[in-house]
DNA sequence: GCCTGTGAAGCTATTCACAGCT
DNA sequence: AGCTGTGAATAGCTTCACAGGC
């Protein structure tokens, strides 16, 4: 239930905002409509949720959120560290320290003698060296990769010893780590190319509107 | 076919890199492993574009770099225009101006006055006023929408009134497009909400340990 | 009538396992 | 023996369609 997880935690955001306005209940199709998405799959991932609403009234909100909470592992706040202070790394940050309260992005860190010690964002910078006794002493379980394809796995390694969990990550290369690490790789160059290749392939002309 | 789409971009990307540090001939599990994926997954992917290998020598870099270019639709040059740049365009443009020979970054667009006229990484910065202007004296065929969530419909209503046909999106939301248009959407804090997920839970200890 | 929950069918993707070539 | 190509089995995801509650 990949797939579910993904578009639960989309629904999350979308129901958070629709709450902040003063909605209290939403319909499946509602949901499907701004989640770019379909009712069937909606009630479908919400039954893979254990959530369940009522004929005619649809699903009541606030219910809904804090089922998903639950789903989530909330409300335990996530320590998190970023490696790389580059463009991406820098645009991570401000999306990381933005108002979402229950992700807390630890510090930042990178090998360039003159990032080191500033701030961005409000969030520290550090070098490299210090990594893994920031990570010990903050209980981080997610590192955010976004250095070069060279240095990637030697972050990775220092993220493993030190018990890292999850990894995400923008270097362009397979990582090698233990079973018990979970990695998501992003890679932006592809994702073009995957565009590219989709948008000019003229197979796929009888679609729906929405998106996604 | 979309996941083998996928891989057959990163294989391509792998197999460029083997080929100029002089290896000629490739097997599937070598591949595999490169890829992190695995042998059985390469020869299926191989057999769907249609390219064959020989047992006991494998497959013939060069030759099924050229099926590639083919099936990617090379050696035609790719138009793309960016909108959006913040640090996360300023990223995207250092990674597509550099060394990718087959896709062309014609300009970036902003709202802000200060970076109008400005070059990024070579790349020019217009106003938006200009975009409908530059995608068509370019035949420009895939944006990328690197704005605010506020924003980004009407950059997308832009780039279809204009008839692109392909769009790697940035901003949460969900675009209204026609049919005819594909759009890739890749929300940032969703991937990260992700990882966090799958790595809480304990229910994924018995994996491979590639990655992805 | 309108909307949910869900079995069943359909579709896509991965894995197995083995025949066949060299 | 070593590796490919592929049918068949399996797993995962989505859509259909409809019974049942309000």
């Amino acid at each position: 239930m990949e797939k579910t997880v993904e578009r639960l935690a989309l629904y999350r955001r979308l129901l958070k905002n629709q709450y902040q306005n003063g909605k209290t209940h939403i319909f499946s199709h509602q949901l499907a409509d701004i989640a770019g998405s379909t009712a069937g799959i909606v009630r479908r991932d919400f039954m893979n949720l254990g959530y369940y609403g009522t004929p005619r009234h649809g699903y009541e909100i606030k219910a809904l959120l804090d089922c998903m909470d639950q789903f989530f592992h909330k409300p335990d706040i996530k320590n998190l560290v970023l490696v790389g202070v580059g463009n991406l790394g820098r645009a991570l940050i401000s999306y990381f320290t933005k108002d979402r309260s229950e992700l807390n992005l630890v510090a930042a860190f990178d090998k360039d003698p003159l990032k080191i010690n500033l701030k961005f964002n409000g969030c520290s910078c550090y070098s490299i060296d210090r990594l893994s006794e920031v990570i010990i002493e903050n209980h981080v379980t997610v590192g955010i990769i976004t250095v070069t394809m060279e240095s990637a796995q030697e972050i990775v390694d220092i993220f493993v010893k030190n018990k890292i969990s999850g990894i995400l990550n923008f270097a362009p290369v397979s990582l090698v780590t233990p079973p018990s690490v979970y990695v998501e790789n992003v890679d932006l160059a592809l994702m073009l190319e995957k565009v590219i290749y989709f948008s000019s392939t003229e197979i796929l002309k009888e679609k729906k509107s929405g998106s996604k």
